[in-house]
DNA sequence: TAACATAGGCAACCACGTTGTCTATATAGT
DNA sequence: ACTATATAGACAACGTGGTTGCCTATGTTA
């Protein structure tokens, strides 16, 4: 305990380091076209990914009750970004799948990442951010997904 | 653009940490007898402090409106962490403060904090876990609190 | 073929946010 | 001093996202 630095800066900045990310993302999202789109639903969408899942797979994949995801599928397909077709192989299954719509604000999501990032090496230096993100991969559990992130703050 | 790392990972290790750290803190908090306080209520009390404050002061702080901050006293106040009191210069005021267990909650969350960093500095390094806390400061917002946290994640 | 498991949807409920409105009390202006 | 305005707190109605419990339809297995 010999640092002055007190403990709870750290959780705090990295709150404010992931919120000051996720808005600059929003912000960029809104001009390109995604005015609509919510935090919570690049999330989703990134866990529903190109292929498609069915509700009961999304709400496992986000660590939520098949209800909540169907919920949320709800209000991603009433804005366009799924939609829900049915599998042929399987009548019980609806297969949710990425509008283009919805694939577009994915791609876009992984490009405007990208710039945030290249703006943080510029920041700090490439070796610095590596340094940083080598360290919090340390101290974070290796498989990033299974973050059952929505809901999380809220319920807890 | 020089880099191979993908620009996502970075908001997915900040909040991963984030919720890391988080939740030891309130394993460790549910242990020393702290069982049904949840993440936001700590940043609210946080923002209450040992001398009180008001339900729209307080929603000031937080960001959120009068009425949001007045429910999240209710709930505070049902589960015995803070108590409203009568303000003798103002009487349409009622001072909210922190109970003895309240305050009880907000000390041995801050010595938990410095638990978690300490541990944090022998895995990393107290020159790296500075260098990190250095670089995040950089790229945050420099006041940390008006952090608009509770209900960020969920209304967005 | 009967028994069981699974997918999706519906209802009721809870937590937490919002806006609008109402009452009571301060405070400022004439 | 009295009226007008501003403020504090509470209440209601609503939106969203979570939960559990239950029901129906369809696969799967004994």
């Amino acid at each position: 305990m010999s640092s002055d630095v007190p403990g709870f800066e750290l959780p705090l900045r990295l709150l404010l380091a992931f919120r000051t990310l996720i808005d600059e993302l929003h912000a960029e999202l809104a001009k390109q076209g995604h005015p609509d789109i919510r935090p919570m639903h690049g999330f989703v969408m990134q866990a529903i990914g190109p292929s498609g899942t069915t509700a009961v797979e999304l709400g496992r994949l986000l660590g939520v009750s098949k209800q909540a995801a169907g919920k949320t599928i709800d209000t991603l397909e009433r804005i366009g970004y799924v939609e829900r077709t049915a599998d042929p192989e399987d009548t019980r299954r609806k297969i949710v799948r990425l509008t283009p719509y919805g694939l577009d604000a994915l791609t876009r999501s992984a490009h405007i990442f990208d710039t945030l990032r290249a703006h943080w090496a510029t920041e700090l230096g490439e070796d610095r951010l590596r340094a940083l993100e080598s360290d919090l991969r340390k101290m974070t559990p290796a498989n990033p997904w299974r973050l059952d992130t929505p809901g999380w703050f809220g319920t807890l």
